[in-house]
DNA sequence: GGCTGTGAACTCCTTCACAGCG
DNA sequence: CGCTGTGAAGGAGTTCACAGCC
């Protein structure tokens, strides 16, 4: 009866028997989202020459603490460090990529040519990675036909059509929260199970279809909170709660 | 010894006493997640003349189930629903404002007059809810000056001056991996204790910063993770686990 | 001795289920 | 009766701490 509504749904978890090696499946959350950052200090590194690094040296440059950085490396199966040396950059960040699912092919639409639209077509993440940007729809007129990063805006009423043609697997919405939920509709219709979301509404999807938010709201509004609470009481607490 | 290096840092937790009606201090991330939706939910229900609303409703329209909606709420201190009726739209929508520390004056600025700097400039989250955008600034020769949603953008080189002449007390970072810590850097020298950052580097920032991130290549990732996993297994998993 | 890999303890979040008010 | 508010149970994720290989 619920369906998906966001935040990364569709099929994880598995319950399966909590067996020996467990094999990189239904990774949690929190560790996926700590693998693409380590992911991406392994790129750096290998840039710089490195070709081993410590679980103390990449867990800093991740921003965690090594703990948790070799717990979750453990979770993928394997071992991929030796001990007394550190992990090997070049296997662990192949490793890494194909956990995450980035040997794969993925065509990625871009739906809503608009500012953030355009803005993101340009980014080096949809072009790395095995992503790559096939197709990109508008709804305005004047804007169908215009070149963005090589693609011409094609006009929303060819979705379904581009996205068959094009073999489209992945969708990024940068459209008014107004159209939202209909043009995802569109792409559930059309075959398209993955979508990240930039526009500032829950989408409501049918289970099976992975969809992902990104919201600055969202982090804004966080971030006000945090500060809020820094204002409440400057510096030190004065160890006394107080009151309303 | 180590700084605080992104996600939500600074002040949270505190470890008070575990007393009684412990007010809003503290939430869970997971929490205040929630509840930045819950308050565009209820602006919509506004919108739309809706005086009250049930958990079960409320809970729906956020693509939540309704024990953690109401457990959410029971975080906040107080009561804002009335048994057998639902919540009062208005007043839990601004008790929720209000928590979230958006009845406070966040002064932004946007460090980067890219694409995506531009774009995000226009964006109404931007615009509301206690945030005006006050600053963008750019390094580029070719960009300073330019007018980017009513604002002149501003040399990086006065960044220093303008945070103080315009109390900016928020900055949204917009620019290149490469020049994202130096610029860091001076934000925090110039006392901006709340980031949000957009490039695709790890942030390194003292404790006391609150610094956010935002990341399409690590959703993008993510999504494919989810997406590979399920081409593994195609539709409905045959109960037995596969193995390889 | 250095550093990984991991059970076990711990902490945090979610779900359950029901008491309690309207 | 309906729907909120919440203690208690349950499940997840994180940290600890150390055994085990290099």
């Amino acid at each position: 009866m619920r369906p998906a509504a966001e935040t990364g749904a569709g099929r994880h978890d598995g319950g399966g028997a909590p067996d020996a090696g467990a094999v990189a499946r239904g990774l949690p959350e929190a560790t996926l989202e700590r693998l693409t950052v380590y992911l991406r200090v392994l790129h750096v590194a290998e840039g710089e020459g490195k070709v081993t690094l410590s679980s103390d040296v990449l867990a800093n440059a991740a921003g965690v603490n090594s703990a948790i950085l070799r717990k979750d490396l453990s979770l993928l199966g394997g071992s991929f460090g030796r001990r007394g040396v550190g992990y090997d950059v070049a296997r662990l960040a192949e490793h890494l990529a194909t956990t995450l699912g980035l040997r794969e092919q993925w065509r990625v639409a871009i739906v809503g040519a608009g500012n953030l639209g355009r803005a993101l077509a340009g980014y080096a993440g949809l072009r790395n990675n095995g992503f790559e940007l096939t197709a990109i729809f508008d709804m305005d007129p004047d804007v169908i036909g215009n070149i963005v990063n090589g693609l011409a805006v094609r006009p929303a009423e060819s979705l379904e059509a581009a996205i068959e043609s094009e073999h489209v697997n992945m969708a990024v919405m940068t459209l008014p929260g107004a159209s939202a939920q209909q043009m995802c509709d569109r792409l559930v219709a059309a075959g398209v199970r993955n979508i990240l979301n930039f526009a500032p509404v829950v989408l409501q999807a049918p289970d099976g279809v992975n969809v992902r938010k990104v919201d600055m709201s969202r982090e804004l509004q966080i971030l006000a909170y945090y500060a809020h609470q820094d204002i409440g009481h400057q510096d030190a607490v004065p160890a006394e709660d107080v009151g309303s």
